[in-house]
DNA sequence: TGACAATGATTACATTTGTAAATAGTATGT
DNA sequence: ACATACTATTTACAAATGTAATCATTGTCA
């Protein structure tokens, strides 16, 4: 039910800025990338590509222009990610996991409480 | 302060063998590997190099065997992952990630309480 | 002391990734 | 219809990674 291809660092930088605005073109893609990289329009032209043969991107021509959108959904790769690193980090245990976070990070009793009010809520929706 | 050097997935797995029981020969590395992989004892040798190379591993000798240990702590090296995968998947803010750990893994409610008090404790500590 | 067996070091090779230049395809204005 | 200016596709290349075979060193037993 997955399918979530192997998507490289560099190449999720992409993919974030197609998730945040689809459909959209090559060059809108670049200008949004090249405030935060220093990256050639080659070069994202390559991630692009490497992209739609992994099979997470598609596209629609209109005129001489490719307008990408995604193929695979941004909710399903976070989970797909964030359990291989949960496996490869903590062994699969969420609850070190938090702890560490926790130890590392800042986190309010406000973050917490939200916390627990959506786990209840998920609970309810079984 | 930091200086962890960039370990791959491979070079990952053997480190943990490391930090779990050290000082450790190659032997007993490959022995306990080999449970989980199907890697040649050539091939865990390579990673054992690659990570001396990196100085994430040293090593003492005696007779003909080396015994290698960490030189790098695991608490380093699993607090810098989780903050690379933090910014990565979630733009570095926590709580989008913890909604989404809630979501997609179990959490109890006891997990959460735990989390309360682990953080009170530090709010304490400082 | 000299050969063997074990262990470490070096070399090898395909794939993926980061980075980009060179080349090819095509809609559009003249 | 054709050249042009874009935009997309192909090709390139070095570094990292997974995977391992081969070479070199050395302690030990005969």
């Amino acid at each position: 039910m997955d399918g979530i291809p192997e998507i490289s660092e560099a190449e999720h930088r992409v993919m974030k800025v197609i998730w945040n605005c689809n459909p959209i073109t090559a060059m809108d893609i670049t200008s949004e990338l090249t405030k935060t990289t220093a990256w050639k329009l080659n070069t994202i032209k390559t991630f692009i590509n490497r992209l739609l043969k992994k099979g997470a991107i598609g596209f629609e021509k209109s005129g001489k222009e490719y307008h990408y959108y995604p193929l695979i959904r941004e909710a399903d790769y976070v989970r797909t990610e964030s359990r291989l690193f949960l496996d490869r980090i903590f062994g699969g245990a969420m609850k070190p996991m938090l702890l560490a976070m926790a130890e590392n990070e800042d986190l309010s009793l406000e973050d917490i409480e939200e916390l627990r009010k959506r786990i209840l809520e998920k609970k309810k929706r079984r």
